[in-house]
RNA sequence: GCACCCGUAGCUCAGCUGGAUAGAGCGCUGCCCUCCGAAGGCAGAGGUCACAAGUUCGAAUCUUGUCGGGUGCGCCA
């Protein structure tokens, strides 16, 4: 329960007191921080919204609304404003006392029970298994680890999950890849084809599988260590790329196999069942307009009917030779989260597949009878920067980059922010030199630097009034009440809308709003900070006054649990120190 | 041709799912450091929210259309 679903309940109660005749839009009703906060703490539109069902003028309404209000604890003012708005002043104590709920809470402040515990699919990464990750995973990886602690956080119960490619021909390329590496690794020299992937991060995979086999399968036709050679050759690209995620610190809890859904007949299951209600044809798809292909051939093909379900056309499940189409297998992939439980799935994906998210979409409606609801999260490009310079990437040249130069370059917890810092559907500038300067622009820093200070605060008063114990559950008997400089109230009354953040960015599913959240706390401590460089007396170590003192350590101590919790959230570690 | 995303201050971007006079940083202008909290601070200028209709008490936000940018479009994954 946070300050405005508080009092969100009392303003619908105070409604429904009303016994106002007809059906009322009580879900309409919001309670929230008005944007001119001379308007007041909270403002309610429950007059505006009720007016015209209740068949009264919305002021008239608001009227009858406010005396009820009023009497609520807590409330100091009830003013009606512009076109039937409710305003309510809270008393500076009811702000105050959000230091101490802040304190006793700790990390679990913000934590809010939206969820209710329902279990949530979060899909993300899923890169192919040929390869180490490379920067451009970077952004998805963050985004969906970063949502997924955001809904953990609202309540809900999140399985992270990494989709595992390995059935398509570009597994077949790479176990050619690994056997010629495994070759070189028996003596031969070799030279890498035009279409086989050249990297040397091959070079192990190969000596580690003439390690283990030998000369055996040298000179052997390929279709008698194909399957073998892809297995292993798979299983150490996902190795490598568990390493990558680590450096990130994220970790799937569950590794879905798109191999296995084929191998156990899944993939057939959910074509079964979808073609039992219907829902497949054999059918002949027009040419794509604008872009004709010139080996364009009509064929049939079994296909699904998407356009039912809100796609632009039917799709293919099965290749013209009768082999399986990606989306084939995709579909039973979703088929079985909804065998596996799941009525919410989120899958993150680069803006480069756009054009596939309505008929995945529409599949998941098809196999779940509506019952299930697929949200697709995409994120766009990120341009690597160097000092304002493009950063030009290119595999030939070997100036390719990896997930792990940039972690290794910035470290984990800029790259994490810095991934965060804009809505997954814009584009995103990373520049390897904005994002480690110690400056304002740069907003990790920024946020970092408030904790930084409040830990440097928090030593300093040990020495500067040693009377005053620091622990949290001292500082939370602090009279609050001396917090009354109307600095100190803005930056509470912002603290105290975590909670509601959380739930809206939950709700969105935007990470992003935490980094914009925190940096707006962190600004609102700056000035703080600031104000008590012009004005002694609202400087935190007072000396003289070791209860206010104790009161102002109390609220950075709150300020430094938010910040703390929004980055945990995101995934960063809070800094105690600036180096 | 079609679909999806985007279009907000000179630049980079927020805008809390429809609220009141649209915000922040950078840049610009003007003030503020002998020292005690300047890896800065305070103040100011700067907007046809791409454009046009519509929905309603109320639109940057929803609908439709137009313009501009990006991405994608059967047998790739």
């Amino acid at each position: 329960m946070n300050v405005y679903t508080e009092f969100r309940r009392e303003v619908v109660r105070a409604v429904e007191s009303l016994g106002l005749a007809g059906e009322l839009p009580l879900k309409a009703i919001n309670v929230e921080p008005p944007r001119d906060p001379a308007h007041g703490d909270l403002a309610t539109n429950a007059a505006m919204v009720i007016a015209k069902p209740a068949g009264m003028a919305p002021r008239a309404l608001a009227d009858r609304i406010k005396p009820l209000l009023e009497k609520l604890d807590g409330v100091m003012a009830v003013e009606i404003a512009g076109p039937g708005f409710i305003n309510l002043r809270l008393d500076a104590g009811y702000w105050q006392r959000q230091v101490g709920v802040i304190l006793k809470a700790g990390q679990t402040y913000g934590d809010s029970q939206l969820g209710a515990g329902e279990p949530v699919n979060v899909e993300y990464v899923s890169a192919n298994p040929t390869g180490p990750m490379h920067v451009g995973h970077c952004r998805g990886a963050v985004f969906g680890d970063a949502l997924a602690a955001l809904l953990e956080k609202a309540g809900f119960k999140v399985t992270r999950e990494y989709y595992i490619n390995d059935a398509g021909a570009q597994v077949d390329v790479l176990a050619r890849s690994a056997h010629l590496r495994y070759r070189e690794a028996l003596g031969e020299t070799v030279t890498i084809p035009e279409g086989l992937y050249p990297g040397d991060y091959l070079k192990p995979v190969g000596a580690a599988l003439a390690k283990k086999h030998g000369e055996r399968y040298r000179a052997a036709p390929e279709a008698e260590w194909l399957p073998l050679f892809r297995s292993e050759a798979v299983d150490a690209m996902m190795d490598l790329i568990r390493d990558d995620l680590a450096a990130l610190n994220i970790h799937h809890a569950v590794f879905s196999s798109e191999k296995a859904l084929h191998d156990s007949g899944a993939v057939q299951g959910a074509f079964d069942r979808l073609q039992q209600r219907g829902l497949i044809y054999t059918g002949v798809l027009e040419p794509p307009k604008g872009k004709t292909p010139d080996d364009w051939e009509p064929r049939p093909q079994a296909l699904f009917k998407a356009s039912e379900f809100g796609d632009d056309t039917d799709r293919p499940l099965k290749k013209s030779d009768g082999s399986w189409t990606y989306f084939g297998a995709d579909i039973a992939y979703h088929d079985d989260k909804y065998r596996r439980g799941f009525r919410r799935m989120i899958d993150v994906w680069g803006a480069d597949h756009g054009g596939y998210v309505k008929r995945m979409k529409a599949a998941v409606k098809a196999i779940s009878n509506g019952e299930a609801d697929l949200d697709v999260k995409l994120v766009q490009m990120v341009n690597l920067l160097d000092g304002g310079e493009p950063v030009r990437m290119s595999k030939r040249a070997g100036t390719f980059v990896t997930l792990r130069d940039v972690v290794d370059e910035v470290g984990k917890d800029v790259v994490r922010f810095i991934m965060l810092t804009r809505k997954n559907d814009a584009q995103l500038d990373f520049d390897f030199r904005k994002v480690t300067e110690q400056s304002k622009d740069n907003p990790v820093f920024y946020v970092q630097y408030a904790h930084a200070r409040i830990c440097s605060v928090l030593r300093n008063a040990k020495t500067e009034v040693p009377a005053i114990d620091t622990a949290d559950a001292a500082l939370a008997g602090a009279d609050m009440s001396k917090l009354s400089h109307p600095s100190e109230l803005t930056l509470i009354k912002l603290l105290a809308g975590w909670p509601r953040l959380v739930e809206g960015a939950a709700e969105a599913h935007e990470p992003h709003r935490v980094a914009f959240f925190l940096q707006e706390v962190a600004a609102a401590f700056h000035g703080l900070w600031n104000v008590g460089r012009d004005d002694t007396s609202v400087r935190f170590l007072l000396p003289d006054d070791p209860e206010l003192t104790r009161a102002r350590l109390a609220m950075l101590r709150a300020v430094a649990v938010v910040i703390a919790s929004g980055l945990s959230v995101m995934g960063v570690t809070p800094v105690e120190e600036m180096r």
